[in-house]
DNA sequence: ATATCACTTGGAGTTGACTCCAAGTCAAGC
DNA sequence: GCTTGACTTGGAGTCAACTCCAAGTGATAT
C-alpha cells in the first residue's frame, strides 16, 4: 500500500505517518526500488493502535518509548507490559474525571432549562 | 483574595489567571485602588468550572464564546445552553472512545501477560 | 522524450495553551 | 526616604503535535 492509500483508509495524514515514521512510532516499512513506502496490512494494525491510542491521549513520547523497547526485542516484554498498565491507570482517572465532568454538565444543563422555564431568572456563569 | 491567593486555592498559576482573563474566560475582576486584582468568592468558582471543563478538553474558544455570551445577558440563555449541551454530546463520544481504549488495553495487557507466563512468545507491536 | 503525478526529503511554519521575562508600580516595614 | 516583595503590563518564548512547502525523483501515459 502506498502513503496515500493507507492515509485514506487509517484516516491520518501522510504528512501525519512520515511525521510519526520520523518520531519512532513506525520503523522499518518496506520500500519500492524507487523508495517509495510500501506498507503492509501489518503496518496498518499498527497505525490503527497508535492512531487509537492517540486519541484516548497517549503522547507521541510514551509511543515513542514503548515501540523503542519492541524494537530491543524479547527481554523488555515486561517493561513494555508494565508501560500499558501505567498508561492504563492513567486513562482511568481521566475517564472518572471525565464522567465527573459530564454529569456537572448534566446539572447545569439541567439548571438552564429551569431558567429557560421559569422566563426571568439568570444564573452567576 | 489576590491572584497568587487565588492561585494556590484554585491550583492554577498566576500567568495562567491573567491569561484566561486576556481571553476572554474571566471578566471584571475587582481591583483594588493600587490595580491590584481582587479576586471574589463568586470568581473562585467561576475558576474552578473553567479548570473543570478545561480538563475534560473544552477548548478556550468554547469557554470564551460561553462567556462572551454571558456578557450580552438573559437573551442568550438559551444559546448557553444549547452550547453546553453540544460540548456534552462531545464528551460523551469521548467518554465512550476513552472506554473503548481501556477495554482495548486490558486485553493486550493480558496478551502481554501469557507471553510473560510462556517464556518464550513475542507479539507483533 | 516529455508531461504528469504521486511520491521523496529536510526543514520551516502553525496552532493551542500556556509560561516566562523585563520593566515598572505600589504598599508595608525599617 | 529607601528597600523589599508582590503585584502590574505587553510581549516574547516554549512545547507538543502536527501541517505545509520547495525542490527533487521515479514510474506511467501520450
Amino acid at each position: 500500500m502506498t502513503i496515500s492509500e493507507v492515509s485514506k483508509k487509517c484516516n491520518v495524514s501522510a504528512d501525519t505517518l512520515r511525521y510519526y515514521e520520523k518520531a519512532g512510532l513506525i520503523s522499518f516499512i518496506n520500500r519500492t526500488p524507487g523508495g517509495v513506502r510500501n506498507y503492509t496490512e501489518q503496518d496498518c494494525k499498527q497505525i490503527e493502535f497508535i492512531k487509537c491510542m492517540r486519541s484516548a491521549g497517549l503522547s507521541i513520547e510514551v509511543l515513542r518509548k514503548y515501540f523503542e523497547l519492541f524494537k530491543r526485542g524479547k527481554r523488555t516484554l515486561k517493561a513494555r507490559r508494565d508501560l500499558l498498565a501505567n498508561e492504563r491507570e492513567n486513562l482511568q482517572v481521566r475517564f472518572k474525571e471525565l464522567q465527573d465532568t459530564i454529569r456537572r454538565l448534566d446539572y447545569k444543563i439541567s439548571v438552564y432549562d429551569k431558567a429557560l422555564k421559569s422566563k426571568d431568572k439568570e444564573l452567576k456563569f
